[in-house]
DNA sequence: TGGGTCACGGTTTTT
DNA sequence: CCGTGACCCA
């Protein structure tokens, strides 16, 4: 098992107890040395179950359970391999109880909470509420932590717009992204008694992408690690490309300060790429200063130079690309091996386009997902309705889906009805009498409001009593189908529909004793990759690329504002991260492409080629020097001593900042190299 | 209530 | 450019 393996490698397989880092560059083995390794703990009799492996998306789940068990025979108890979110919601399922709330909670996506969000801001972006909330729970902060972190009327707002918010969820029993990793610490941190015997139940953790790990995904780690020590995480500082996402690399930076006596093994051979790819990200990737620093060594051959196109337009560009593709695959080459990558979604579009004309088949990865089209996200929320009649957000989703002539008045009144008698919506109208919910909205509704309530149960006991006979039911019902014929894409959403019943359908037979709402939870942590499949060329972002690998990778719009964006918000070290990812997915021919005008958001725009192709030596140019880490005005950050605060200012100081931050109301100066960004 | 028109602003990235 | 939301009228 462990003969395929280098020295490192090895070494890393059969480490058994004690923390471990392993620092992975792109290509270096890394899936196959963790693979190797939890085959190789169940080989010397470690009991399977008690090994935890956490990963960031399912694929890769899927994958690394798929290679571990092709390498161990027989396997009476399997370990649990799930991504973070999903370890949270089979955690919460079980222990959800504990914080008072049922465990029929239902997870909403990023488009569902800005809808929430919405209905209590109507002036600040939903974006960036979602986000701020998101960071506030990321970083731990209680609704009162965040209302003192600032006298600044903004962020009362925010912390306001925060506690409104989790009320809301509460109310409704949501649960949001985040809080399928919050509560569970939240869980883990008011009973110890759990927390041990939850630890005790996981002996081995191994945790996949250790570099996009956020704060409360390490504390989440220390709670399993409560009786023992044995984490074992991967990870490339250089990769890290989440941090919008409250990633902090400091997790992998520090991990050998927080775990004691931590073994640290690094692979640096990569087996991917041929050196003159690794020669490029190499060169780019060291102009970055947060990094522990290393180098990749290439093992293959010298190979092709990097091809640098240059066009004047996205459409001279595609057409480079498309000739390109249809000459690789009448060589021979398989379309799988072949992807499209972009920083920027929007410039997939020029791209599908001319695919289409040249006819060559494609798949898009990510962008719009299958459950995130309007029709799909009804159909989800009726299914949330059925399996969990308290959910107002989705029962106002549907109560007018086909049109049923219940409009925004009549969804008022019964909504502050229910608000008043303290129950939900869906249970208003069950409890009230005809004439009662009729002296609210009037005698047609409370009809129509009534029939809408009974055909929900009736769906509901044809769920329990005969679940395959669901799906024909529920259209028997509303005709959700038709109600979409006479739209300009009526023929694609009904097509749509009907694979979206097979799904279900599907599931039913699959999973004999699973039911709806194991289904819609399924579905919820879905992610882009999960989507990928062989036969035709991929295009994707960079960010949906993360670990993968093609034989022949184009990365487009190398140009400044595209990649990297720069300005407000953007990190130059995390996008020149992105870069270092994206031209480690090739394996033997990297095409990097540039245009001198792009049509974006309605207008064309002049551009000039990225610094990336000087800074990783394709173009000759003055190099630019590289920007340490910037701090700005509203950064949170973290003092060791005062705690959290905000910037109020920053002047650059050399290659400091000098910051005036806000602690708790206290406005103290104190030098950036003190404090870290969170 | 529902259908229509019009102005506006925004996506960088996603479990 | 395109999707969303505000506003207006039947």
């Amino acid at each position: 098992m462990l003969s395929t393996l280098n020295e490192a490698q090895q070494i890393a397989a059969k480490h058994i107890d004690g923390p471990l880092l392993i620092l992975a560059g792109a290509g270096s083995g890394k899936t196959k040395t963790i693979t190797t390794r939890l085959a190789y703990l169940i080989s010397i009799g470690i009991d399977p179950s008690s090994i935890l492996t956490l990963t960031f998306t399912n694929k890769a789940a899927t994958e690394m359970r798929n290679r571990a068990f092709a390498l161990i025979s027989d396997i009476s108890s399997p370990p649990l391999l799930a991504t973070f979110h999903k370890f949270g919601l089979l955690f919460l399922k079980l222990n959800i109880d504990k914080l008072g709330r049922k465990n029929n909670f239902v997870i909403i996506d990023t488009d569902d909470k800005k809808k929430i969000l919405k209905t209590i801001d109507k002036e600040i972006t939903t974006s960036i509420l979602a986000s701020e909330i998101s960071k506030f729970k990321n970083s731990l902060m209680s609704i009162e932590d965040a209302k003192q972190s600032s006298p600044d009327q903004y962020y009362t707002r925010l912390a306001d717009i925060y506690e409104k918010y989790q009320n809301y969820l509460e109310e409704n029993n949501l649960v949001d992204f985040d809080d399928l990793l919050l509560l569970t610490y939240h869980i883990l941190d008011k009973f110890p008694e759990l927390a041990k015997q939850t630890s005790q139940r996981y002996q081995y953790i191994m945790v996949d992408e250790y570099q996009d790990t956020n704060e409360l995904q390490y504390k989440l780690l220390q709670k399993l690690c409560t009786t023992h020590k044995n984490l074992c995480v991967v990870g490339d500082d250089d990769q890290s490309i989440y941090g919008w996402r409250g990633a902090t690399i400091k997790n992998i930076l520090n991990f050998e300060n927080n775990f004691e006596n931590t073994k640290v093994i690094k692979l640096e051979n990569n087996y991917r790429s041929t050196n003159k790819i690794l020669q490029h990200a190499n060169l780019l990737i060291e102009h970055n200063r947060d990094r522990i620093g290393k180098k990749l060594i290439g093992t293959r051959s010298e190979g092709n130079p990097i091809r640098l196109y240059e066009s004047s337009d996205e459409n001279e560009e595609t057409r480079k690309i498309a000739d390109d593709i249809k000459t690789l695959i009448s060589q021979g080459v398989n379309p799988s091996q072949i992807a499209i990558l972009f920083r920027v979604n929007a410039l997939s579009r020029a791209l599908e386009e001319g695919f289409n004309k040249a006819r060559i088949n494609y798949k898009l990865i990510g962008g719009m997902k299958f459950y995130e089209r309007a029709e799909i996200k009804d159909l989800i929320a009726y299914f949330r309705v059925i399996t969990n009649k308290n959910d107002n957000f989705s029962f106002k989703r549907i109560i007018n889906k086909p049109k049923r002539g219940i409009g925004n008045a009549t969804i008022q009144k019964v909504e502050l009805e229910a608000h008043k008698e303290k129950t939900s919506i869906f249970s208003l109208i069950e409890l009230y009498t005809p004439e009662q919910l009729a002296s609210i909205v009037g005698k047609k509704n409370a009809r129509t409001l009534k029939v809408f309530m009974a055909s929900i149960n009736d769906l509901q006991d044809t769920l329990q009593e005969a679940k395959m006979r669901f799906i024909d039911m529920f259209e028997e019902t509303f005709d959700f189908k038709q109600s979409f014929e006479k739209a300009i894409d009526g023929a694609d959403r009904i097509a749509n529909i009907d694979e979206f019943y097979g799904y279900v359908r599907d599931f039913f037979m699959q999973n004999i004793d699973l039911n709806l709402e194991d289904f819609l939870n399924e579905i919820s942590l879905e992610s882009a990759q999960d989507e990928i499949e062989g036969g035709s060329v991929s295009m994707m972002s960079i960010h949906a690329s993360k670990g993968l690998e093609y034989e022949h990778l184009f990365v487009i719009g190398l140009e400044e504002g595209f990649f990297p964006i720069v300005g407000d918000g953007s990190d130059l070290e995390e996008e020149r991260r992105l870069g270092y990812v994206a031209f480690t997915r090739a394996k033997d021919q990297l095409t990097l492409s540039f245009v001198h005008s792009r049509f974006y958001k309605g207008r064309r725009t002049q551009l000039v080629k990225s610094q990336f192709l000087t800074e990783s030596g394709l173009v000759k140019g003055s190099l630019s020097i590289s920007k340490s880490t910037a701090f700005k005005k509203d950064d949170m950050v973290k003092h060791k001593i005062f705690g959290t605060g905000r910037v109020i200012s920053a002047t650059k100081a050399g290659k400091e900042f000098k910051l005036k931050i806000n602690f708790n109301g206290t406005k103290r100066d104190i030098l950036s190299n003190f404090v870290e960004k969170i």
